[in-house]
DNA sequence: GAGTGGTCTAGACCACGGA
DNA sequence: CCGTGGTCTAGACCACTCG
């Protein structure tokens, strides 16, 4: 007898990497798998569904479950906000903002967030250090329209946290890419232009209008890892 | 009234987003969402589950349900097979073996996969093209003692679909960085040495043994994105 | 049309961990 | 201690899609 949805997703996944469910197979139904294990279908399938959510089988109603042939497989990785990052390391955290002004959106900025040509926005760059030294350089676009009355000194609480207890939760995209150094970030970071960065981009927005694009430059040896 | 898990969630998720549950603010319990809703608390429950999930919310026995305050953001990444990422944007996938020879591990591969120094792999060197233009260079470290008997001309299967449909699910971790061309990648992918490459490292394991240690360095702008 | 997964319900017991 | 979420059950109806 198998206890708990858990297991049984543990069973199932030990039959497909043992190769007794090859992939491509077609693997019993969930009321044939309950009577098994001796549980409730409700139980199997929240087993499979949690497998079918991680890329290892596919599942059509009346075609059944089979195992993926060729498998996308599901990284799921944990974007916190940078201080966290930080600290999490074991290190201090702490930011220089090194610029804030109002200034006309640049066209691809523009049309990216659905503004009009022109439109004047705050542009912030902001340099995060861990244990005082750089780590990630932070350069902003930050829609006025949506921003409550006061914008806060961002030396003091930075941007992020302020925006995630402000504007609220939002949608939006997240995009990691690799590029080299421009000479502003080589200057900020303490590397040489062209050195390969980590970057970060994201655009956010809420219910009606965009709220932030964010480009983040990783210091050199940055790694973004996670378990398959 | 509210139908199913998803409208629920949906609702709740623009409580947060209107700020009418602010950041840290504890929600209602399962028992009054599923009152209120018109629904059983299985439903609230799987509804609330997949918020948790995606880090929006924070659940503890006994203490309840609150929005989160400084929200580590889950975005899950597709990480598909090469030919399969090539072909969904339209292109022709091919594939050429540009060096296969067994080699002493270095001391660092063979640590990094629990094997004794010296401990000879397979060494495997592919160029994947997209409509005939370089788009990854994969290295790849292979663990001869997991493979059957006689492997196949990866000249005509990728490794990758091979081990899959050969060797099995496994498990293993991934790692994303930023590294500037080494002479030989620069070579290869056609670029200048020390162009700043996006890179994927995996390592994969079978249940009691290290299969493959891989290396792929993307063609400069190369992006990986997805939703939030 | 019929078989499969997707979802919902009403009820129950349990484990965790804050008060 | 005891309220909350985590899970399980037995049964039901539905939606999709393949044959």
């Amino acid at each position: 007898m198998i206890f708990g949805w858990e297991a049984i997703r543990t069973e199932v996944l030990r039959r497909i990497r043992s190769r007794e469910w090859p992939p491509g197979a077609i693997i019993p139904g969930e009321e044939d798998l309950a009577l098994e294990f001796g549980v409730a279908r409700a139980t199997v399938n929240r087993a499979l569904r949690e497998l079918a959510t991680a890329g290892v089988v596919e599942r059509k109603r009346r075609a059944g479950t089979r195992v993926a042939a060729l498998p996308v497989r599901k990284a799921t990785l944990d974007i916190p906000v940078i201080r966290q990052e930080i600290e999490a390391r074991g290190q201090a955290a702490s930011h220089r903002v090194l610029l804030q002004e109002l200034r006309e959106a640049p066209v691809p900025v523009a049309s990216k967030l659905g503004l009009g040509a022109g439109t004047r926005l705050w542009w912030i760059e902001t340099l995060h250090l861990a244990d005082g030294a750089p780590f990630v350089f932070e350069a902003r676009w930050l829609n006025p329209a949506v921003l409550p009355a006061a914008i806060p000194d961002f030396a003091v609480i930075s941007i992020n946290e302020w925006l995630v207890a402000n504007v609220g939760y939002a949608i939006g995209d997240i995009a990691f890419s690799a590029s080299g150094a421009s000479d502003r970030e080589a200057q900020v970071l303490g590397v040489a232009t062209g050195a390969a960065l980590f970057i970060t981009e994201r655009s956010t927005w809420s219910a009606d209008a965009a709220i932030t694009l964010v480009r983040l430059a990783h210091v050199p040896g940055y790694r973004m890892q996670t378990l398959l």
